[in-house]
DNA sequence: ACAGTTTTTGCAACCGGTTGCAAATTGAAT
DNA sequence: ATTCAATTTGCAACCGGTTGCAAAAACTGT
């Protein structure tokens, strides 16, 4: 079937060791023997095997990429980033599908079976149980766009989400806007959780501002359509703070159906910047995560508990800043405030 | 670190083969050896390291998922369907960007140090050059979303995309549009050849037709948009089979911006029906790949060449029809065909 | 040319499993 | 009880690599 380390030992006519040592870097042979090794493998056409080696070096390169966002466009940009940087550094991502997993158990099983090196939980709505199932298997875990923390179990990459949730309210009041309204995704997702308590916070420094809030059962178009038809019966508020980009277009399609124009009638800024919010036809002003920082970081992250033989890693959260990108769901900043 | 086989072997006062089988199915063990062995796994909390055992059975039940589709929202649901299909008959997907590629070189190398069991390359735009280069080295693929041929040198699932481009056109005709637009995605895509070929070869059987076309230079929204506003400075069709949903919504969005309406100035019919097409403010007509069937039966065709130790496996492509999902980009059927 | 040092090489054991084969056990039948 | 067949078990070799250790080879300096 396939040539193996023998087969290239006995054409070059070389002990195995040598063949081995030829393509382990760091190890010692001579230029000669090296040459004769290369020569003889360029012939066979052969190439290690790396799940063979991973037995002996305890390394498999393998990393366990799992997320639960399967339908929120954003995380095509997330996957598209990871796989890119993975492979980047000799890193094989395995993909895991949560979508409709409850119990971490199952895939931690199938992650030890194929004992990858590390896991990244690319997810801002897993529960952190997930996270930490991981790492107690001790395998390194790094938990991208999860919760911040100043002592975090787990190294957590992402963003300030209360942080967010204050800018946001920062930049809705800046804009006139005085009854607002927050409009989560599911609640139990830390991500809303907190960016809910710093939009409540923030707002506490106006005296004049009145907040109404809701929570959609998730990140999904349909959930934001539906749950701002449902405000529209009502009195909406004058501007809304979304749970995330996705739930944002799903409010804004609702908002139009009805009649209603944005920013004139309603304002809306959502979270995240995924490539859609900047097409012309959404024009959505939103948040920015910086994904391709989160992403690089994670994975230098990953590379340094890798290194790091011991497993003496001291979690810590890095969080980025995020910043507004002004497009034309908001009304701009100096515009007069009344209709 | 981790438990082994060894290890619970001894705890259980057995042979190591004994507690190999156990974990085998089809090998032969008595229940009262079964029993004991799990009691002693339970307790050590072991399981069977996947990688070691393929170095002797061969099978790593590693499956290549290859893509450069990583910007078209579409592919995200293509691999929400692939990742659990893969993972509810115990396949592992390793996926591969292949985004920035040009030669199969590399992911090959990386695809064979790995021993993956089979590859899947689903995409639409990469050249045939790839699947062939990975079956040449003697791995199993399925093609999904591939060029249709009765004899392919490799198994293609997919649509047949000239029936599809035939769809379009009669869909367009029978809807009474007169001057038709063919606006394919990037011209080396077999997808974008096979629709045109249809496409033109429909409107054969009509006298009265006038067919223009050009090409996006990808599958994306700003290459659509960009296609569409060159083709608003001169005279435009009355409607435009787009190369797939994320070209038509970008060439819907120029068709806004330049204060032309749709269905009534100009129609557009999209394929793929991409969960955004469904959107309320995007409302696309378009052309519907059975994404489930595509993708349940790559798997199938996958599974089946596994179990054939032979490489005998004589490749078919397997393709499902499409169908019209009617939305809002095209004026209904009945209606009056002069504005 | 020789002893001493450094580098290179091969041997053999090991990583965590699987499996063909023969020995041991079990069960059935007389 | 005894024979024979069927089932279960363990031994040992193997999968494709790696690596500690000691022997061999290559340098060094004199």
């Amino acid at each position: 079937m396939s040539v193996t380390l023998k087969d290239v030992a006995e054409r070059a006519g070389v002990s195995r060791s040598a063949v081995s040592r030829t393509f382990t870097d760091g190890a010692s042979v001579s230029d000669k023997m090296r040459k004769r090794v290369e020569q003889a493998a360029q012939e066979l056409g052969y190439h290690p095997n790396a799940l063979a080696s991973s037995l002996t070096t305890g390394r498999t390169k393998l990393v366990g990429l799992v997320s639960n966002n399967f339908h929120n466009p954003y995380f095509l940009d997330v996957f598209a980033h990871f796989t890119q940087g993975l492979q980047d550094v000799g890193l094989r991502p395995l993909l895991v599908n949560l979508s409709d997993e409850t119990d971490p158990a199952n895939s931690m099983r199938m992650l030890t079976q194929y004992s990858v090196d590390g896991v990244i939980v690319a997810s801002s709505t897993l529960p952190p149980s997930f996270s930490i199932a991981f790492q107690d298997a001790g395998v390194p875990v790094v938990n991208s766009f999860g919760r911040f923390s100043s002592a975090p179990v787990v190294p957590v990459v992402g963003i300030d989400n209360v942080e967010a949730g204050r800018m946001a309210a920062r930049t809705l009041v800046a804009r006139g806007y005085r009854r607002l309204g927050f409009m989560g995704g599911p609640k139990i997702a830390t991500s809303t959780q907190d960016r809910f308590a710093g939009f409540v916070s923030e707002l506490e420094n106006y005296s004049d501002i009145d907040l109404s809030y809701s929570y959609a059962d998730f990140y999904s178009f349909s959930a934001g359509r539906r749950e701002m038809e449902r405000l529209l019966i009502g009195t909406p508020a004058e501007a809304y703070f979304c749970g995330d980009d996705v739930l944002s277009i799903g409010a804004l399609s609702a908002i139009q159906d009805a009649g209603l124009s944005v920013p004139q009638d309603i304002g809306i800024i959502g979270l995240n910047d995924m490539e859609m919010a900047g097409w012309q036809n959404i024009n959505l002003t939103t948040i920015q995560q910086p994904l391709d920082q989160i992403v690089r970081v994670s994975i230098e992250i990953m590379i340094d508990m890798l290194s790091q033989s011991q497993k003496t890693y001291n979690p810590q959260s890095k969080v980025f800043p995020c910043r507004v990108i002004e497009r034309g769901t908001l009304r701009p900043l100096g515009a007069s405030q009344l209709a």
